[in-house]
DNA sequence: CTAGTTGCAAACCCTTTGCACTTCA
DNA sequence: TGAAGTGCAAAGGGTTTGCAACTAG
């Protein structure tokens, strides 16, 4: 079996373990963060549930997101000036860099960094719960 | 002169300079700031500003918030699942750790960070416009 | 059957804004 | 004096919540 760059969450797998129903709108949703690559926020999971079936709620996105992110299945990312955007947990950690001009987002990862942030959190007396380390950037032009 | 280790703005000549008028609630804002070494949000500074002066009103902290951060007096920070919160913009750049139990601010700095970061953002073709590396933590129980 | 979920609308929190009134320069 | 700034209350955006109706298991 080939192994995937990043293997994506059974989300109904988790959900069912967690003794947590799988409803028709639950489906939806993690149909569509199962399809997508990118960074969605609540309301763009919304249109794109409302699109398969209209009468998902906004609330019940923004609720189910709340469910995954409780069983670890996904990320709540707080861009700056920006709602909440979510990822799929799939793969390891990563940091990001946020194209200022159009909000795409580009993951990346350093171990060296990583390393440093404990050394530094340790001088300091403390253990890391998480972190949070964004770029903010725009293309180099090619000049 | 003894060189201060952290430099506060001279606000009102800034504002002066920027053609800014000072008010009184101005006045009182940034009294506010430079007496403070913590990193208040909004109401807080509010609350100090009323015990001084209480026709102060919200709306004039937030309005001074932005008239400041435009000067580049001031940065903003909206640390994970709080309001923005304030601090000088005296001294250089560092980064923050926040712990998860106070709230309390530690500020720390990393040349090689910044400079992984550069060479990070350098490699994906991006100029990095800002950054922000927060790590949040607990205090290392001394076991 | 019945506890868990939903959609809806209202509430929330933080922040911004419109407006008539004040105040600084 | 008059443009800039203020306080107030209302609006704004993103997110959460109370509730009665619905539905999965």
């Amino acid at each position: 079996m080939a192994k995937q760059k990043n293997q994506k969450p059974d989300y109904e797998k988790m959900l069912r373990k967690a003794g947590i129903r799988i409803t028709r709108p639950r489906r939806i949703i993690v149909e569509i963060l199962t399809a997508t690559d990118d960074h969605p926020d609540a309301l763009e999971i919304f249109r794109r549930a409302a699109a398969i079936d209209s009468g998902i709620s906004l609330s019940t996105v923004y609720r189910t997101m709340k469910v995954l992110e409780g069983l670890g299945a996904i990320h709540r990312h707080a861009f700056e000036g920006g709602p909440s955007r979510f990822e799929q947990a799939s793969g390891e950690h990563h940091d990001h860099l946020i194209d200022l001009d159009t909000g795409d987002v580009i993951e990346f990862k350093s171990d060296r960094i990583e390393q440093l942030q404990n050394e530094i959190a340790e001088a300091l007396g403390y253990d890391i719960v998480h972190h949070r380390l964004e770029l903010y950037g725009r293309k180099r032009r090619g000049r």
